[in-house]
DNA sequence: CGCCCGTTTGATAAGTATCAAGTAGCGTGG
DNA sequence: CCACGCTACTTGATACTTATCAAACGGGCG
């Protein structure tokens, strides 16, 4: 599958209501910058708790620095991670009234935190903020959507499709700096971090990335992932 | 997990703008019979596309009678089903102005289609419509992320999932008629026919549920089945 | 009534998890 | 600054789950 990468931030085109044209989508433009929602900045140490799943939905989060995930515990302990969150993307918005993921800092990070009720006055006055609300739930389905067809792959494509679109993402300079651990990154893929290890290993030996560090990858033929994940 | 299921349609309460309170959630009632959205009917056959992959995105549906299957063909020839819609709930609302998706008609089909440009310019006129919108796509955010998670279960857990969520959204009547072939089971949980088939005989012996006919499956123990599968 | 497609079941192979040991990187404290 | 210790990561041996290939069965529709 193609696995386009659709990032949360900003909408990128003309989303349902065709009202749009929204937020300009200029790199690293905060989606909130445009409106009177400046919203209040807020640090997080590493592991640190931003929601829990129950608490009340108070606020629309985007990520200055540092990474976030967001996931949701299982009965049996297990934890499937929902979705990373990098520098420039928004997170945090749910349907009900209540969380239903959890959200931890992943290492040091920076946000910047809108009340929803600011933001519910503003889409009130504001088509525009309206529209890009719309094109940040649009967005989010298409990225839960991909997600779910990534983990019916094998866990090489798996591996090989998260490490592309994290690379995708996180900019172009090479090598890529992973913000999270094996754990995370398993999590995030259905398998084990065991798993993850053999995958990254094997993707090494086929010269497809090179491991210059645990946590720093470089992509060296993009074309051959490409073929390899679909 | 919980599983919780999230059907599209209609919006379940306060979403983001807060704006809402949107449709009244009075069952069956259609989305768009409130405002000037009426819709028009269109009969699909067994089989028959519905929409395809990269078609400009004209109108939102909503299923009236029979059952539809939106997916994604992979390179590779397989076939990833990302959602099954029955009567009552909305499909077709997608990001780009082309579709990611496919949509096929399961059974003889019934819908009502709404043209996308009236729904934009009621939206423009009516928060309320355009608080609706919203709802859908936080819903359908929210349905694929509950898929994701359903993806990474054992199989005896993703078909036992399957089939409570799908009772819960067929109504109260025992035994639940099936819609879709083992196949379209099959793609939609990321496992084989043959699997698929196993799992149901192993429910049956557990007489968790009772195979009235290939189609035709009762809930014979809910209790039980949602301790199985969180 | 009979054909055909969808479904079930069986035998075997492949993929991934599990359990466990060893290695490396990194922050902390001496 | 270096040594230490802890955590994260890698790698190996084995077990279990699910896919694959193949055949038989059954039910719905002409």
């Amino acid at each position: 599958m193609q696995q386009t990468h659709y990032p949360l931030q900003p909408a990128r085109q003309a989303s349902f209501p065709a009202v749009i044209n929204g937020a300009a989508p200029g790199a690293g433009d905060g989606l909130f910058r445009r409106s009177a929602l400046n919203g209040m900045r807020a640090r997080f140490a590493r592991g640190e708790v931003i929601f829990v799943a129950d608490d009340p939905v108070t606020s629309l989060y985007e990520v200055i620095s540092g990474a976030v995930r967001t996931f949701r515990e299982l009965a049996d302990g297990r934890r499937q991670i929902v979705a990373f969150h990098l520098p420039g993307e928004v997170f945090g918005l749910e349907p009900d009234d209540a969380h239903w993921l959890s959200a931890e800092a992943i290492g040091r990070t920076t946000l910047r935190v809108v009340r929803r009720s600011a933001i519910a006055a503003e889409a009130g006055r504001d088509p525009a903020v309206a529209a890009v609300l719309q094109g940040l739930a649009m967005n989010g389905m298409r990225q839960a959507q991909v997600h779910a067809l990534l983990l019916a792959k094998t866990a090489e494509e798996r591996v090989g499709t998260f490490l592309r679109d994290l690379a995708s993402r996180s900019g172009d300079d090479e090598p890529m700096r992973l913000p999270m651990t094996r754990q995370d990154i398993a999590d995030h893929l259905g398998l084990t971090v065991a798993t993850v290890s053999r995958m990254i290993t094997r993707l090494s030996a086929c010269a497809h990335i090179q491991r210059h560090a645990s946590r720093c990858i470089e992509l060296r033929d993009l074309p051959a992932l490409d073929a390899m994940v679909g």
